[in-house]
DNA sequence: GTCAATTCACATGAAAGAGACCACGGTCTAGTG
DNA sequence: CTAGACCGTGGTCTCTTTCATGTGAATTGACGA
């Protein structure tokens, strides 16, 4: 494009008239002021932390409940005004968000407490200490000051999981050696049966209190939107039936309001690329069939290429699909495939980790079956839908010859 | 026909290795006064 | 004399391999009716 085309392009982009009016209302880190349908969770978490204003030490908490039930908002917006109430009381308070699952920022113990230490202001490697040494680091940070903290630890299951729960135990003890300081722990998670497969130590001193973050329903769902919406639109773009169809969506995905407002917001964006002054219900289907497809495409483009190859193998094979495929058939593909394009084979025992990764991704749904006297196996197919196969097969052909 | 044993083709777990990345402390080197 | 370059050691972390053990139902084969 020539350079006084740009200009006009971007001339026509600002003047161009949007839906929007406030965008950010739609998007993941906006906290409303008044979260709708948690007065009781918000009440009980405040009720929990409010000893802390007076410098006595709150219980854990555990928190559960599905995605897009509000857990996060509610815990940082609660948090927010502790905070803000703290200042005004000038009592030593420090409250600390983590997000466990972010890679490379808090999904091991080393990371997390490395984390925390350098939010209290010591700052540590990234790696190459020894895990002992971080926590004196992490201690000395804590003694520092008279000071209660409050840890807040997101999505925990997904850091125990993988490292393990000693994490816990000695985030729960240290109180014992800090000397001045209380820290508490607030620990979120999607994971229902999660607490059980904790140490007994651990689980009883993490849940000491507990509060539980029920899904949504449909109408709740379209509360939610309408008041998100009201900010976040123009007047009178939104046509009729739209909200209930966003909320219907999400609701029956197990009232996930997160799902909700990013499907009304890409639905927004579809409108607006077209240039039409109104959102249609035809926009939303366009937006769940876009986010599904950017999804996927974000997936597999970002995965490395041993999973693009185990992936091509599943997708060479679906043409004579109505029967499902087996793993020892992928394996075998993707060897004759890993020959071709000079890569070293993995052995069957990686592919069918992998191969399980891709079932919780929802690329694959693979089931275990067993075949009688033929053996164990898993039962896979694609759960990727046909309409962008072709586009997807091409990108990891590209892929693949780099 | 019934029932337990067998058997297949993997699944699943645990442990350990390889290789990338990094911090720290010690040693060496070259530049400075 | 000192700052900076350059090791060697020891640590984490991710991806893999290796070894070991588990598993569910179709099949088999013995058994008795």
């Amino acid at each position: 494009m020539i350079e006084g085309g740009l200009d006009v392009f971007f001339e026509a982009f600002l003047r161009k008239d949007s839906v929007f009016f406030e965008k950010r209302t739609l998007q993941t880190p906006y906290i409303p002021e008044i979260i709708l349908y948690r007065e009781e969770q918000t009440k009980q978490i405040a009720n929990i932390l409010a000893p802390s204003l007076k410098g006595d030490k709150p219980s854990n908490i555990f928190i559960y409940g599905k995605t897009g039930t509000g857990k996060t908002l509610t815990v940082k917006h609660t948090t927010k005004k502790l905070m803000e109430a703290a200042e005004r009381e000038n009592t030593p308070l420090k409250i600390i968000y983590v997000n466990c699952k972010l890679k490379r920022s808090a999904d091991t113990e080393y990371r997390l407490i490395a984390h925390l230490a350098t939010e209290l202001g010591k700052s540590i490697p990234p790696t190459g200490l020894p895990t002992e040494e971080v926590y004196k680091a992490f201690l000395r940070a804590l003694n520092t000051q008279k000071q209660n903290y409050i840890f807040v630890l997101d999505e925990i299951d997904q850091l125990i999981n993988k490292t393990g729960d000693n994490v816990l135990y000695n985030l729960t003890r240290i109180n014992e050696e800090a000397a001045d300081s209380q820290i508490s722990i607030i620990g979120i998670s999607n994971d229902i049966m999660f607490v059980d497969n904790l140490d007994p130590r651990v689980r009883s001193s993490l849940s000491e209190e507990e509060v539980v973050f029920p899904p949504y329903n449909a109408l709740q769902i379209q509360a939610i939107l309408r008041q998100r919406a009201e900010i976040a639109f123009n007047k009178d773009v939104l046509e009729q039936g739209v909200i209930e169809k966003c909320a219907a969506y999400a609701a029956r995905d197990h009232g996930d309001a997160r799902r909700a407002l990013e499907l009304l917001r890409v639905a927004g964006e579809v409108a607006d690329r077209k240039n039409s002054k109104k959102i249609t219900i035809g926009h939303i289907d366009e937006a769940e069939e876009k986010i599904d497809r950017d999804r996927i495409i974000d997936i597999i483009t970002t995965q490395p290429k041993q999973y693009q190859l185990v992936l091509y193998s599943i997708l060479s094979l679906n043409p004579n699909r109505n029967k499902n495929m087996f793993t020892g058939e992928v394996y075998e593909v993707y060897k004759s495939l890993c020959r071709k394009t000079n890569t070293s084979i993995l052995t069957q025992r990686r592919i069918s980790d992998i191969l399980s990764e891709f079932d919780m991704l929802g690329i694959v749904n693979a089931k275990v079956i067993s075949k009688g006297r033929y053996g164990r196996t898993r039962d896979i197919s694609l759960g990727i839908s046909e309409a962008i196969l072709p586009k997807i097969k091409t990108l990891l052909e590209e892929n693949m010859r780099v």
